[in-house]
DNA sequence: CACCGCAATGTAACCGTTTACATAAGACGG
DNA sequence: CCGTCTTATGTAAACGGTTACATTGCGGTG
């Protein structure tokens, strides 16, 4: 009952094994009977080449390895999807796997990638790059998603998340709002950490608004919790959360506060995760194109593969999506979601 | 530049190949001064085994394959979740692939992982379980994850859906509802009918209430497209939704639309995500412990790889969540989630 | 002191591919 | 009718591990 290997294809095809490999890779020349004859045999004998054998040769696995920080939300399903549907388009494989941003453990991770991998998609907002090249011996090619510090020559594939959120804070000045306040993502975050900066920049360029920043770490529970400390203290016309999770999260403790959004107190999130739109009221939000990220970053790993040479890396400037919640006029209709794309090289 | 490989390893340790081997995989008797000559050499030259070539010759790969029919929503990231945790804490990788309900495709799928993995979980509410055997050949384990038609022996990790969605009839028709509205998933979904027959069921135990159906797609646009059919008609008091997100679209069709949930109208879904309770109001549901159901799966394969038999199936009865859409009680804080289990040899 | 048992280590076959190179068989022009 | 080219095919050497089996050295025993 041992699987059929491709002597056994050959044997039974009359052939050698080097015209099953031959047709079985569409590689050298076979005469049509051959063909013939090994598909048949390999049919009869549910012949499936084994991997491990052919990498063992080819020195490829045509598999992409993907390490994202966490699992939770619909951010982290979206880029799931962006990326399954690039390695398919590619006939390539996805492995999959997170880690925390404890450097050690992505370092432990990655070496564990390595050698079944041709090349890695790393999404890692806390870890230095140059850890994860060095856990890489500089041989797998590397492909980074999100902001971070220096690339070190990798393509990097992420978002300003300073003009993103420069953007919305303009918008909600534009919209009459003074006191806004903001709901961070955790400390060392680096994406967290340029919202934030877009948002300071934005009130200072205003004449110096008032700032008033409460810690959250992305999830809805933080949301939930910093909407709480908002309202205890002088209470914000507008809260912009640094994520639309942590958005979610401050929409039903001020609904449960009794406060009405965006009558009472305006709210606005980031990434434009696919429920927004359909939250009470819909969310307005900065527009990220985050299956489009994963997409890309896929594509990216296969252009190194065929040429060898890492390519571009690129920064995605969001648009601002604006919705009901913000109090502006309502014009979730419109939406166009063309992406403006700023090329550079690192 | 190449990368190091056993015998280099051996060579700068000074010592055989297979002791290099017995080191890195604890087997056998070495030494301590070899042991330690052995890990000095392999952090000098960084080596990693190679994985194609350990799979060669142990006939393992360390590898989980799992098969989704979709990758949108949160329904998935939970599932994925689940399973990352279970695989990460055996040591295990996971190969992630998705497949709409075509049969073909689904086939190409499993034939392209069957050599990549040691095991298979697939979750497939439309192919006949048969198919995928024999795309495996019999030879890689199958775990089925969700309802299916006959699992053929293998173990399979599903939900009580007919259960569920009785429960949930009963507990709006005991709310006082009588017009009650089902969403119900795409047809030949068999996820989708067994809601659809808990539903018919509780309303014919009932007295024979009359049923209304709406078909959707389980996505939220589906679901707001059923809702604006249902109210077009002779409005329902309550819609059931076959599952979380097309209840979402149903809220925001009824939002649009003027209605209050639920005073004017209770709305009530399945699945209960992440997201259900910090919707406006916070979803009534059926609970349904995703990412332990996909933590299952994989530990179900880690027993028949460990013992070589498949493992017994299991059907998780879904607990409701009552929460304040459906118009009853606001209990969301009680929520035990003490999941009834019931054990089956399929 | 011969012998046994055991711990530590080495040797080499094998796992299933790919592929460089060799070879064979026609086809064809001169 | 014979080189030469082209096309089709075969042979065998990698690729990088694991592991059965052989070997060595040594302490303990009768």
């Amino acid at each position: 009952m041992r699987n059929a290997t491709i002597r056994d294809v050959a044997r039974n095809a009359d052939v050698s094994v080097a015209t099953v490999s031959r047709v079985f890779n569409s590689s050298g020349t076979v005469s049509a009977q051959a063909r013939a004859r090994v598909l048949a045999a390999a049919g009869d004998l549910d012949y499936v080449p084994h991997s491990g054998a052919r990498s063992l040769s080819t020195r490829r696995t045509d598999t992409i390895g993907v390490i994202l920080p966490d699992l939770h939300g619909e951010f982290f399903s979206e880029l799931i999807r962006g990326i399954d549907l690039a390695t398919r388009a590619r006939g390539l494989h996805l492995l999959l796997s997170h880690s925390h941003g404890d450097p050690n453990e992505a370092t432990t991770v990655l070496r564990a990638m390595r050698t079944r991998v041709d090349a890695i998609v790393v999404m890692s907002p806390y870890a230095d790059e140059g850890v994860l090249a060095a856990a890489l011996g500089g041989r797998t090619p590397l492909v980074l998603l999100g902001s971070g510090g220096d690339a070190g020559g990798h393509p990097r594939f992420a978002i300003d998340n300073h003009a993103g959120a420069y953007a919305m804070t303009e918008h909600l000045l534009g919209a009459g709002y003074r006191r806004i306040a903001f709901v961070s993502g955790p400390a060392g975050n680096i994406e967290a950490a340029q919202r934030l900066a877009g948002y300071r920049d934005a009130l200072a360029a205003c004449g110096g608004l008032p700032e008033q920043v409460v810690v959250g770490d992305f999830s809805e529970q933080s949301g939930a919790r910093a909407a709480g400390l908002l309202l205890a203290g002088p209470r914000p016309d507008a809260i912009f959360a640094g994520n639309d999770m942590m958005a979610i999260g401050c929409l039903q403790a001020l609904r449960e506060a009794g406060l009405k959004v965006p009558d009472d107190i305006a709210l606005a999130g980031f990434d434009d995760i696919p429920i927004s739109r359909f939250l009470d009221p819909p969310l307005t939000t900065v527009g990220v194109p985050i299956a489009e990220l994963g997409r890309q970053a896929v594509e990216s790993c296969a252009e190194i593969l065929a040429t060898g040479a890492p390519g571009a890396s690129r920064t995605f400037t969001p648009e601002l999506v604006i919705r009901a919640s913000s109090g502006a006029t309502y014009s979730d209709r419109q939406e166009s979601r063309s992406i403006e794309e700023e090329e550079a090289r690192t």
